[in-house]
DNA sequence: TCCTACTGACTGACCAGTCAGCTATTAATC
DNA sequence: GATTAATAGCTGACTGGTCAGTCAGTAGGA
């Protein structure tokens, strides 16, 4: 085994990450403004001033932390799309796969929500989330759709409103998990709510049968 | 005319509802925890002391808010249900152009937005909106639904998820409008969303035609 | 003259961000 | 290999500013 790196240098390289993953935590639970930077400190196992020394301020940590996390899925996503060829329908259902696996990660779906709420206070954020995780996911999706439209496996229909109407549930889905779950006395179970979705989706922009009788 | 009710009489009996206004216009622009108490009051042309006269915290403000902009609309949605009887599809239609007019209300939008991000620190608020906003408006939908499966205008379907999927585009449209519509360089009219949602989910639920043929 | 609505200066707590200094580690020197 | 020097990483007390909430006092109205 190769000789581990000297402690400090080591901590040094990891620092980051740990307290990405600490902030996180914190805004979870308290969300953004409610969070203070010692909490984020202690959490990291680490003092106040050193969260300094990675991230200039708050905000900083903030932003870092969206942008740590929210790239690599879309990555993976686009990947999977590439590895699975096939009909449109099975792509979407891919893709709807993938969102309900991230979705059921707890410490991701914070995210969306909390870049909803902070929005206005960070206008550059959401400009960065609009462009590069929304805008890129609806462009995956109505690059299936149109696939699936040019072969005749889906009806004609616009794309940007159509791709919004396929991924409103599942979004809002993540949100309502982070915001009610707690409260939910016999709780819907995501994958029944997001196969149902497939299945009515699928239904609706199929298109028709080719009618033998006429 | 009867003569006007004497000034500081009546401003007292105005006060709250002009607070509120005020408090509302801030919570959208700053979200709540960047809004100052003296914010809200100089905006309702008052002193920060007159504030606490009315409300005793910050928080009081923000579910006095809740509680007086939300009800009185879901009273009127379900009135308007009650006044137009008919088909199950067509009820459908009018919900959804009942939110939809809501929604196009910019101030009550940022309402649930507003809950969402802070229903972590108000997890009072949040129980009362998920039990007297969300619940209640799903009820009524959940009631609509079951009218048409009852009289085969609909596919038997699990009444609580096909209900949420009719409402999760509504409530998302909402979200972005507040979120992202300012940096929307070709803005998707919610009109045509909401329409191509309307006929899509129709076409999704809707019971097989009987077939004559067979 | 009394009361009711209102005012706004004030207090106490809180916290983002700073910085002088400490400590563990490595490098240099004997 | 022991001792000292240099440095990178880290610390936490401190500062300056902000703001929720208070309360003694003012003024309009009956």
């Amino acid at each position: 085994m190769s000789s581990p790196p000297p402690r400090r240098a080591r901590r040094k390289a990891d620092r980051p990450s740990e307290v990405l993953d600490a902030a996180l935590d914190c805004f979870r639970e308290r969300g953004f403004a409610a969070t203070r930077m010692e909490d984020i400190a202690v959490r990291a196992g680490v003092s106040k001033g050193t969260v300094y020394l990675y991230y200039p301020s708050k905000q900083a940590v903030f932003e870092a932390l969206v942008r740590a996390n929210i790239l690599p899925n879309l990555e993976s996503a686009a990947a999977s799309l590439v590895a699975h060829p096939g009909p449109a329908s099975a792509q979407l259902r891919l893709m709807l796969d993938f969102v309900a696996q991230v979705t059921s990660n707890p410490r991701l779906v914070a995210l969306p929500k909390l870049v909803l709420a902070e929005a206005g206070n960070f206008p550059d954020l959401a400009v960065f989330y609009r462009r590069e995780v929304v805008g890129r996911g609806l462009a995956m999706l109505e690059g299936v759709l149109a696939r699936g439209m040019a072969a005749g496996e889906f009806r004609p229909l616009p794309l940007t409103a159509t791709a919004r109407l396929f991924l409103a549930p599942l979004l809002l889905n993540a949100l309502w998990q982070t915001t009610f779950a707690a409260q939910e006395s016999a709780p819907l179970p995501p994958a029944e709510l997001l196969a149902l979705h497939a299945e009515l989706f699928l239904r609706a922009i199929a298109a028709p049968a080719e009618d033998p009788h006429r």
